[in-house]
DNA sequence: GAAATATGAATGAACG
DNA sequence: CGTTCATTCATATTTC
């Protein structure tokens, strides 16, 4: 056959609703529901869109770990990077600041199973997303030697603070997606 | 060379010299720097071009994953990879089409968080590829906490609970899913 | 210029 | 609960 694409299990996809919910209770300020609030929440969520429990609570631990967001944004992009890009396109930057991202498709996925059809639109609606993180630092020029020559050096960091938690990685961003 | 930004602001796109830099720092033998050195290298590298920690971190990320399973294929297969396991999923479902789903978006959910009535229009949903698990949930018909559709003072609905270690969806032990 | 491919980025799930 | 893996998507780049 060759390759095994070994199909099946996708991941669970939130539907725009499911979403909106998820985000508002996230919103409340309850960090880690329990687990009669995750019932419900499933409960309530589950007649948008097939969920389980586990996603809801997978969301939230998710959606908590990576609220933390550290990155800063700012700087332009294509702007140096090298010493390519001489031209310049310069697009119209007509739009400023968009709405959100992009949106999942909905699920449908009625009770007797029987999922809509697609619309097979051709008609490409571009969604321009302005926005994009660069690091403006530019620190001392470190040796680097120690990242280089280290090939599990883990340091001692253990803990950046006892605090909070130091993500920043893996997503970024805030709510309001 | 070869590069062409025929934009500007989009992606981030490596200079080679950060290319050269990263894929040296890969080929050391460490798979996901840990954020120290993500600083590091991301210092280190932001002095030939714009680029910040994330950008690293999603180098790494994808670099990895990468390595393991190409998705190209296409007539020579079963090279060198010791593929074993016969754990083919093949999905009862052969109705598994598999078609290009570049349909845009076009659901649209606006900004302030209101109940919009999404889906409720043409729900155009390219994704024939999604059901997962769904847990049973019963028909608790509760009031659905006040954090649904009760923005109301949530003092106390009950007992929440509030400080639980239960680990019950992570290993999926005790639910069935 | 569109399709195909390459690759960076987003997110859900799993691991510890 | 924090971190990492795996899958998917979006966009850049190359090819036809």
């Amino acid at each position: 056959f060759g390759h095994k694409m070994t199909g099946g299990r996708q991941r669970w996809t939130p539907t725009p609703v499911q979403l909106q919910i998820l985000e508002r209770i996230f919103d409340q300020g309850i960090g880690t529901p329990s687990k009669q609030k995750i019932k419900d929440i499933t409960e309530e969520l589950s007649q948008h869109g097939q969920i389980a429990e586990q996603n809801v609570y997978n969301w939230f631990q998710n959606r908590r770990a990576r609220s933390k967001r550290k990155q800063h944004g700012g700087g332009g992009v294509g702007s140096s990077s090298n010493n390519n890009n001489g031209e310049s396109e310069v697009e119209a930057e007509t739009e400023t600041v968009n709405e959100k991202r992009k949106m999942p498709e909905s699920l449908l996925v009625f009770p007797d199973g029987n999922k809509n059809a697609i619309g097979t639109t051709s008609a490409t609606s571009p969604r321009p997303e302005d926005l994009y993180f660069q690091s403006p630092v530019m620190s001392s020029d470190l040796d680097l030697l120690g990242v280089l020559s280290n090939p599990r050096d883990e340091h001692f960091v253990g803990k950046m603070g006892l605090s909070e938690s130091y993500n920043m990685y893996d997503h970024v961003e805030d709510y309001g997606m």
